[in-house]
DNA sequence: GAACATGTAG
């Protein structure tokens, strides 16, 4: 739009140098406007500064102040422009100063905007209440804390006394650098509370993620008599989604129809995230669709929904919708999503390509979305590639350490999991709760017990960190697996926490590996107390009978368990074949007898045959046995998926299956079967762990 | 001169 010429509204300088004119010219009083509402461009400002310099009006202090204004703040990226301008100026004055603090603050560096204001003081030159919110606003930003006190202590020594501006920025200050009571200090010495007030206060508990400290300041804030407003509302609808309070979120949600707010864009955002995160994503789908605008956030905040929701598949949907119309690019925040739906539908083709985009549209690699790929790449049983990510990452913090602990343990790669954890520990990164529960896990896999108790130990000696019951279940896991089923058992028994059914339920699988009877059927019980046990645990009783030959109670069980109807949560498996995700979902209710075993697994070979493969008979019919004896219950959507995969794809293709249900013992000997059959690499996802097929053998063998 | 929406590990 902008013509580049000098805009006619330059006429109120004069058309002559003034070269005669020993005084500073007088400036009229309308030009400052006319000036900073003008200049668009660089080049703009260059023609005005050359005129200014010709007339001697420059040295005009209100002048100055005006060029160095338009420059500093109005234009973007001609800092160094106003550092020049600044520099020329014999004695700067607060004002000049002000407007190079804020332009720094938020356009440069807040770090140079923080030695500016040194130099200031060091200049003497004395600030005023224009200064502080902006030198607040740098510190913030560095997250500089001692910086931030020392300049919240000179306020209140220059004795301007009480400022809603200063204050709200104190508050902001205090909140970003993780004194959120300090914020909430200076929020309840407030003589008088604006609606901003109250707004600053709400960002600093949502920066702490205090979620319901937001809820309780809002009903403060509606006793108080003070008008909410848009801002207001984003805030506690944030926390509405993280603490599942539809209630509140739905009395907003009315507030804002009535009023006729539906076209605040940050504001419907906000509301289709509280919910996707209460739960009602359909409800978020049917107002994105009806938002007339969407930005990238708007669509992100949509995926991440189908995303958390376990809607994984809507997730890709959705990110597919948004690069069709190629309206709205996306950006890290929206491929966290999508890696997270990827990881969780095992969808490795499509992360890799989504891996690929962000290196193409060179997206910055940040925290998140670094640790989001080391997590997509662990969950597709590809550590390597985890450690290559992890590698290329410039910050990491404790979630990207946990995140390749957890990869490493949970692909069978134990000991070189607890040598990142001691390398995390090295580069003084606190270990959590969540970061020990990896390093357990990678004692777990590794077969440490010893390194398992001592790390035990040390998370409350050294760390303060009190076990909570998965930390529990992974000592039981670790002694357990080791066949030290004696002490897990005693260990349950010591917790200082009642011991829930998924701790019992580690010890019964471990009776079934180590073959214990008397513990294992004490565990079941256990379990049947806490809670109605599952069909995996009467399988699992089960087959303890069935190992020690005691056949007669193996059957007892499982028909006590038909009795019973024991309801089996549908299986479902997830295979990526050439890039497209397929999913299975068994039909069978765990009421399965062993003949309909049988026929599933010679049902599969039929399948296999006529796809005009020539199975090795033998090996199904061994398989069948097996499974006949050991009164294993079939999932046969994984078998038929696997077969299926097998069919479509060349040999010597590595195919993923994701589950997000606990591979069953048929499935995994059928897998085995078809691995030597058809000399394929097989990689099974069973929740976090994985199974190397190959060879007609499985590079995880415990528990099977 | 102050406040606001999407995202990471179990």
């Amino acid at each position: 739009m902008h013509s580049g010429k000098l805009p006619c509204t330059l006429s109120v300088f004069p058309a002559k140098p003034l070269a005669a004119v020993t005084a500073i010219p007088q400036f009229p009083e309308n030009s400052r406007a006319l000036i900073l509402e003008q200049c668009k461009t660089t080049k703009d400002i260059n023609q005005i500064h050359a005129h200014l310099l010709k007339t001697r009006l420059v040295l005009n202090p209100a002048v100055a102040e005006n060029l160095l204004e338009s420059t500093a703040i109005l234009l973007p990226s001609s800092m160094d422009y106003a550092l020049s301008i600044f520099g020329e100026m014999e004695e700067p004055d607060s004002s000049a100063y002000n407007i190079i603090i804020r332009g720094l603050t938020y356009k440069q560096s807040p770090h140079e905007a923080v030695l500016m204001f040194r130099k200031m003081l060091e200049s003497s030159v004395e600030p005023n209440e224009f200064t502080f919110p902006s030198i607040l606003k740098a510190c913030s930003r560095l997250r500089a804390l001692r910086e931030g006190e020392q300049v919240h202590a000179h306020f209140v020594k220059c004795g301007f006394g009480s400022n809603g501006y200063v204050e709200n920025t104190l508050i902001h200050m205090y909140a970003n650098c993780g004194r959120v009571e300090v914020a909430r200090r200076v929020f309840d010495a407030m003589l008088t509370r604006d609606v901003v007030a109250w707004n600053s206060m709400f960002a600093g508990y949502t920066k702490g993620e205090c979620w319901g400290e937001v809820s309780k300041l809002f009903c403060r804030m509606r006793e108080s008599g003070v008008c909410f407003d848009e801002v207001t509302m984003i805030s506690v609808l944030t926390a509405c989604g993280r603490l599942a309070d539809l209630e509140l979120g739905e009395w907003i949600s009315e507030h804002i129809e009535a009023n006729g707010l539906q076209k605040n864009l940050p504001l419907m955002t906000s509301l289709v995230d509280m919910y996707a995160k209460c739960g009602e994503v359909d409800t978020a789908r049917r107002l994105f669709d009806q938002m007339g605008q969407r930005d990238v956030v708007a669509w992100s905040a949509m995926i991440s929904g189908y995303s958390q929701a376990n809607r994984c598949r809507e997730a890709l949907d959705l990110f597919h919708e948004m690069q069709q119309r190629a309206i709205v690019e996306p950006n890290e925040v929206t491929m966290v999503s999508v890696l997270d739906a990827c990881a969780v539908l095992g969808a490795f083709n499509t992360g890799k390509w989504a891996h690929s985009y962000i290196k193409k549209k060179k997206m910055k690699l940040t925290v998140n979305l670094g640790t989001a790929l080391i997590d997509f790449y662990a969950k597709c049983g590809s550590v390597d590639s985890s450690i290559e990510v992890f590698t290329n990452m410039d910050t990491k913090n404790v979630y990207t350490w946990t995140a390749l602990i957890q990869s490493l343990a949970s692909n069978g790669q134990g000991k070189r999991a607890l040598d990142f954890f001691y390398m995390m520990r090295g580069k003084n990164i606190e270990p959590n709760d969540v970061t020990f529960i990896a390093a357990l896990a990678a004692c777990s896999h590794a077969g440490l017990v010893d390194e398992g108790r001592s790390l035990f130990f040390s998370m409350t000696k050294d760390f303060g960190i009190e076990p909570r019951i998965e930390h529990y279940g992974c000592m039981v896991d670790i002694l357990g697996r080791m066949g030290l089923i004696e002490e897990a058992y005693q260990f349950i028994k010591n917790m200082p926490i009642q011991p829930n059914a998924v701790v019992w339920r580690t010890l019964l699988a471990s009776c079934r590996v180590h073959k214990n009877v008397e513990i294992g059927e004490a565990s079941f019980r256990h379990i049947t107390i806490l809670e109605p046990a599952h069909s995996g645990d009467y399988i699992l009783l089960s087959n303890i009978y069935a190992v020690i030959g005691r056949r007669e109670d193996a059957l007892r069980v499982r028909s006590q368990m038909r009795q019973q109807r024991i309801k089996k949560a549908p299986g479902c498996s997830l295979i990526e074949i050439d890039g497209v995700v397929h999913e299975f979902l068994t039909e069978d209710d765990g009421h399965l007898d062993f003949k309909e075993i049988y026929s599933t697994i010679e049902d599969m070979m039929k399948q296999i045959k006529s796809a005009g493969y020539e199975p090795n008979p033998a090996d199904a019919r061994l398989d069948a046995e097996e499974d006949y004896q050991e009164a294993s219950v079939s999932h046969h959507s994984e078998k038929l998926a696997i077969a299926f995969g097998l069919i479509r794809t060349p040999p010597g293709t590595t195919i993923r299956i994701s589950k997000n249900l606990r591979v069953c013992t048929d499935c995994h000997n059928a897998t085995k079967i078809i691995s030597r059959v058809y000399n394929r690499e097989i990689i099974v996802r069973d929740r976090n762990r994985f199974h190397h097929f190959k060879d007609g053998s499985c590079s995880c063998n415990d528990y099977w």
